[in-house]
RNA sequence: GGAAGCAUAGCUCAGCUGGGAGAGCAUCUGCCUUACAAGCAGAGGGUCAUAGGUUCGAGCCCUAUUGUUUCCACCA
């Protein structure tokens, strides 16, 4: 059944249905063939609270790329979906709207705030999921998962028992980063650092017993309330003496210990450092070194306790003021210094965070560091472009314990268990309600998991671990995994070590590392700047396809891309090239099923565009092996647009006019083969127009994506096709040179060749009456009107009588211009060729290329030379 | 403080293991040629950041410098 192509590109007219009939027809579906190989990607999954932006746009994009790509070779493919609950960001989403309502979360209690979440989920969840679909991406959506579902979660409870049993999960007091305003610790790769204005406070510290003081400064005054200590190095010769001795803390009167420790640098400040424990990491480190005590000073909301009456209640930066304003007054204050300093913030909610002694669950990491080192070293996992596995190894080489426990109630919550009466610790996966050393009632632990916590299982929990599961063994590990550098850290690592010591395998083989999707500007796309673009928007205008292509092209893995209106507009214009080279192809099918021509039924300009057709699908294939999606798509471009649009469309017309002949129904085998065939080729990057194409070609019903992917082997290739080549330099030359002289194309000229190439020019003569405005074709020995402009390329020479528009000064000037290029070019040659070191060491092929080159420049000069000749014998 | 990336045409970027600098957009000139003006045919435009080095040969490899971006760590 022959279809005709609407006029015009619409891609709103037939996305939603193709997709719609993908899914109809379960194509994203695999089946679990143990004879087939495999090929998995899991998603990163968006989170919950999110929309589509470009960011994800871009890196499912190239997800689908792979995953429809690895379909048609064959592969049982499955792409499985899903999305991420994101503990803190949701919650933050959620409080935040409670609060527009006059509400807190604890108005509504745990489980009145958990329906409110979920219900939360029900609505946006499904939103990005949606989103995803308008993008064409193949996931088997009967697979997709959520975070918190129950399958994950049960992966979370057998990962916290395990890694609890192993003793490499721990509950310990430890500083932490904390979220005044989230009210949740955060774990180190949480928090942002941005430079602020800031002060320092040079406070004198009077000694006990005799006169003088030290002096310290800081950045955070507050925290003297909390000072146990000051440090001075011990090689220090200033502060030897003082060493054991006190001073008093001032507005509060605490004689406190001057101690020796290496945390404090001689080079620095005045060499004396304040010591508070409970409230700076560093100082935590000190204070366990010399059994400091440890004094809290503020409360979780970043108020000052009760402990230090008159300053109560104030918030940091209150109390921060008052305390400086009593310095002063006390005499204390030496000086006040400007400075920029870095400073924490919580990577949700920007609020600067506060290093806080708290008692939470952490991961060791050192022990699950080495083995996921171990395997990106060997290869068993390769990052592309490799050049982020330093990035992977300096993080995990100094990872810190991991941090695990929130204090927010959306997100797993920790299997921990402690008896009200003894005490007693339990984890148990299962829950606990009994003490087992003492019978007494449990209490769970009220906090949660990091939401990475989960994520770090996702290759595995999505399929079924820890249940020995179908998908499990034959999907798992998965292939690529595709994300951006900027969550190596957080997951990517976390997923890798994981997968290592819960499933003894990594998670994935590869990782395809993209860059972020900027502005036209360059700058980060963000809701502050209100630069973002919204994909669907383009989706809507532009189409799914073009704004793939748009994504796709242009970058190579790794690189920070801009994205711009001239961009998506190359891309659609693109896919408007190849819409109506289609419709003109199949306006002139007369044929109802597309099978190539014998062999002796093809013109050489069948045999050329078959050839060039096998080099693009090497190419093409190579690249996407390499991951150069980029590379790949723009051969795909050059070959649809330059090599079968501009020649070889042009080449057929003639051919295609004489309906119903031998010679058109070969063109439109020919024609019809190429196109359906690139259409597979370019499927993966541009899904819905390949396929509402590929479906209007005759005698295709089903899907183009059950279609193989081209294989070079079973397309038939002609060396003599080179001569093709010939014939378009000669038509080229010919346009170029009417060109420059204003000729225009309507005024037909008739063309003499001379040429060692009788045969092929021959056989073009139809391409140069049609392509280079020639009224007729004649192949001559020679040629000796005077008055001809004369066109010399390599393989001919070319004349064409068009005496009134020559301007024989301005004639003579160019084949001057002409002679004097070539003979450079042939002193370049034959200085290369005379370099002994050259001939010497160069590869053959390199010194015989160079030969080749020396002879057809020879050739072409005195073809140069013959035309200047002529030209200055007419001019006399 | 540690590390990495980038620097190529007016703009945005490609350039795979070293063998005569490419594309898209923009600019200029023609053109309604059996699909496509979202098009066709031509043209101009580059000391490949700088300085050294390795090599027969460097945009590509090495060293240093400059500019720029990012990541990590820390700043009492």
């Amino acid at each position: 059944m022959k279809r005709e192509l609407p006029k015009t590109y619409d891609p709103s007219d037939f996305e939603g249905r193709i997709y719609q009939s993908w899914c109809d027809q379960g194509l994203f579906t695999p089946k679990i063939d143990h004879s087939k190989p495999h090929y998995s990607i899991v998603i990163p999954p968006p989170n919950i609270t999110g929309q589509l932006h470009m960011g994800h746009a871009l890196d499912n994009t190239l997800q689908d790329i792979l995953i429809r790509y690895k379909r048609m070779k064959g592969f049982s493919t499955l792409w499985l979906p899903g999305t991420d609950h994101a503990s803190i960001a949701t919650e933050a989403k959620i409080v935040e709207a409670m609060r527009k309502e006059g509400l807190t979360k604890e108005d509504l209690g745990r489980d009145g705030f958990l329906t409110r979440a979920w219900a939360w989920k029900e609505q946006y969840g499904g939103r990005i999921i949606e989103q995803l679909k308008k993008l064409g991406s193949s996931c088997d959506w009967s697979r997709e998962r959520f975070t918190l579902d129950e399958g994950c979660s049960k992966a979370v409870r057998e990962v916290f028992q395990r890694l609890y049993d192993k003793g490499l999960i721990y509950r310990g007091e430890r500083i932490i980063n904390w979220c005044p305003h989230c009210k949740t610790s955060i774990s180190n790769a949480e928090v942002d650092y941005e430079e602020q204005k800031g002060h320092f406070w040079h406070i004198r510290y009077p000694l006990v017993g005799g006169g003088g003081y030290v002096e310290v400064a800081t950045t955070r005054p507050e925290t003297m309330l909390g000072d146990t200590a000051v440090a001075v190095n011990p090689a220090d010769e200033r502060y030897k003496h003082l060493i054991g001795s006190y001073c008093v803390l001032p507005l509060v009167g605490r004689r406190i210990p001057i101690v020796a420790d290496e945390h404090a640098k001689l080079d620095k400040g005045t060499g004396c450092v304040k010591i508070t424990p409970a409230h700076d990491p560093n100082d935590f480190e000190v204070g366990k070194r010399c059994s400091l005590p440890m004094e809290v000073v503020l409360t979780e909301d970043a108020k000052i306790t009760e402990n230090y009456p008159k300053y109560a209640g104030m918030d940091r930066y209150e109390a921060r003021k008052a305390i400086v304003e009593d310095l002063k007054a006390g005499g204390y204050l030496a000086e006040i210094e400007d400075l920029n300093h870095e400073v924490g913030t919580c990577y949700r909610c920007g609020t600067t965070i506060e290093p806080m002694i708290s008692l939470q669950w952490f991961v060791r990491m050192v022990p699950l560091a080495e083995p996921a080192i171990e395997a990106v070293r060997d290869g068993r996992t390769k990052f592309v472009p490799e050049r982020f596995d330093k990035n992977y190894f300096h993080w995990m080489e100094n990872s810190q314990d991991w941090c695990i426990s929130r204090q927010l109630w959306w997100g797993h919550r920790i299997p921990a268990y402690y008896c009200d009466d003894c005490g007693e610790t339990v984890v148990a996966k299962d829950g606990c309600e009994v003490c087992p050393k003492c019978g007494g009632h449990m209490t769970q632990d009220p906090d949660t998991l990091d939401t990475w916590f989960s994520s770090a299982l996702w290759p595995f929990s999505t399929m079924g671990w820890p249940d020995e599961t179908e998908d499990l063994k034959y999907f798992y590990p998965t292939n690529t995994l595709v994300t951006g550098y900027d969550i190596i850290t957080f997951w990517v690592s976390r997923m890798i070590f994981s997968a290592l010591e819960y499933t003894g395998q990594v998670p994935f083989d590869t990782v395809l590392i993209h860059g972020l999707v900027r502005d036209a500007q360059g700058r980060k796309m963000s809701k502050s700047l209100g630069n973002g673009i919204d994909p669907l928007e383009i989706i809507d205008k532009y189409g799914a396809d073009a704004l793939r292509f748009a994504l796709a092209t242009g970058n190579s893995p790794g690189n920070d891309m801009r994205f711009s209106d001239e961009k998506i507009e190359a891309a659609r214009n693109f896919a408007n090239k190849l819409w109506n080279a289609a419709r003109f192809v199949m306006m002139n099918l007369e044929i109802d099923s597309i099978e190539l021509p014998a062999e002796d039924e093809l013109a050489l300009a069948d045999k050329w565009i078959l050839t060039k057709f096998a080099d693009c699908v090497k190419s093409v294939t190579n690249n996407i092996e390499k991951y150069e999606i980029g590379i790949a798509l723009s051969c795909l471009y050059d070959f649809i647009w330059d090599v079968y649009c501009d020649w070889y469309i042009e080449l057929t017309k003639s051919a295609l006019q004489d309906k119903g002949s031998a010679r058109s129904i070969a063109a439109q085998k020919v024609l019809a083969y190429v196109l359906r065939e690139t259409l597979k080729l370019l499927h993966p990057f541009m899904p819905f127009i390949t396929e509402e194409i590929y479906q209007g070609l005759p005698g295709e019903e089903g899907s183009i994506m059950t279609e193989s992917f081209p294989e070079i082997e079973n397309i038939p290739t002609f060396p003599e096709a080179e001569g093709m080549e010939k014939a378009i330099d000669a038509i080229r030359a010919i346009r170029a040179r009417r060109a420059e002289m204003g000729v225009v194309p309507s005024r037909k000229a008739s063309v003499y060749i001379t040429t060692k190439y009788a045969d092929i020019f021959a056989e073009c003569t139809p391409y140069f009456e049609r392509l280079a405005s020639a009224a007729s074709v004649t192949l001559v020995d020679s040629y000796a009107d005077d008055t001809a402009v004369q066109i010399i390329t390599d393989a001919a020479a070319i004349y064409i009588p068009l005496a009134d528009m020559i301007d024989f000064a301005a004639e003579l000037a160019r084949l001057e211009g002409e002679l004097k290029q070539v003979e450079s070019e042939i002193t370049r040659a034959n200085a290369k060729l005379a370099n002994e070191s050259f001939v010497a060491r160069a590869p053959k092929q390199v010194v015989d290329g160079e030969k080749a080159k020396l002879e057809k420049y020879l050739e072409k000069k005195s073809g140069v030379e013959a035309a200047l000749e002529q030209i200055r014998g007419m001019m006399k």
